[in-house]
DNA sequence: ATATGTGCAAAATTTTTGCAATACT
DNA sequence: AGTATTGCAAAAATTTTGCACATAT
């Protein structure tokens, strides 16, 4: 965890009871998680919703979590390990929401290939897949 | 706009102003557009929020709609011009929000080989590109 | 010491819902 | 005629903000 109060400090940014709180969650759980769902996890009475939705926009503009949209209305957060954790993609269970992290990416060679011919520069992606885990499959 | 008509028809869904509405200003611009963006684009007082949400609704488990996250906390909707019209993907500007369609997908052979590894059932994908369009790089 | 962050309460935003009136088929 | 849908107003739900106090460096 010290690396994280390392990535703070270097933008002289604090490392407080509650942001360590909620980098703790989010790393037990490994799901992505709401901001209310985090503020849930945490003792009652011992953290402040407000609090959680400043620390995740926070944690998110120094790539210590990162966004991710579920299609509900509701901002969800995941942890990334580590500062340039290179970059994967998802695998998500449309019933019990169960993620998966898949370590491969074979989207650079196309990003390439869109960045040409499109004019578009700074390219970046966001893949997810969805299905069915195993343990919701109908029988 | 036919089509649309009789899609709604044979769910027993009628075809009505605010749909026919809804459907032209997501026909015009070709954005992502929210429920406010929408209602805006109408005639002041001639279009009621609350329908346009519950049209959205409709019209997304009717497939005439996509919903689209633009990673704010807004919930946009893109025309889905046939019933089963493929599948592509898109390249947003991160600046300006312009979308640019791009219709090759090459995403599906990497999918199967996923769905075997994992068990999942029933993949499904969804990919955005993001990037600076041309207009918005700087000089 | 000082800038950054917290907690609380209040507000702003986005989305949903109840119900009587209206419009489509 | 009969059901689906609208419009309005009111409520939920989510997210943001102001400000005095507290805390990390």
């Amino acid at each position: 965890m010290g690396d994280f109060a390392e990535r703070l400090r270097r933008q002289s940014r604090k490392l407080t009871g509650p942001r360590l709180a909620i980098l703790r969650v989010l790393r037990e759980r490994r799901q992505p998680l709401s901001s209310k769902e985090v503020w849930s996890a945490l003792p009652p009475g011992e953290s402040d919703l407000a609090t959680i939705y400043r620390s995740l926009h926070l944690l998110e503009d120094l790539e210590m979590v990162r966004r991710f949209d579920l299609g509900d209305g509701v901002a969800r957060y995941v942890l990334l390990d580590e500062p340039d954790d290179g970059h994967h993609h998802h695998l998500i269970c449309r019933q019990c929401a169960e993620v998966i992290e898949l370590d491969e990416c074979f989207v650079e060679q196309a990003e390439r290939q869109i960045a040409r011919q499109s004019g578009y520069t700074g390219l970046t992606h966001r893949l997810e897949f969805f299905g069915l885990c195993p343990k919701c499959q109908p029988v």
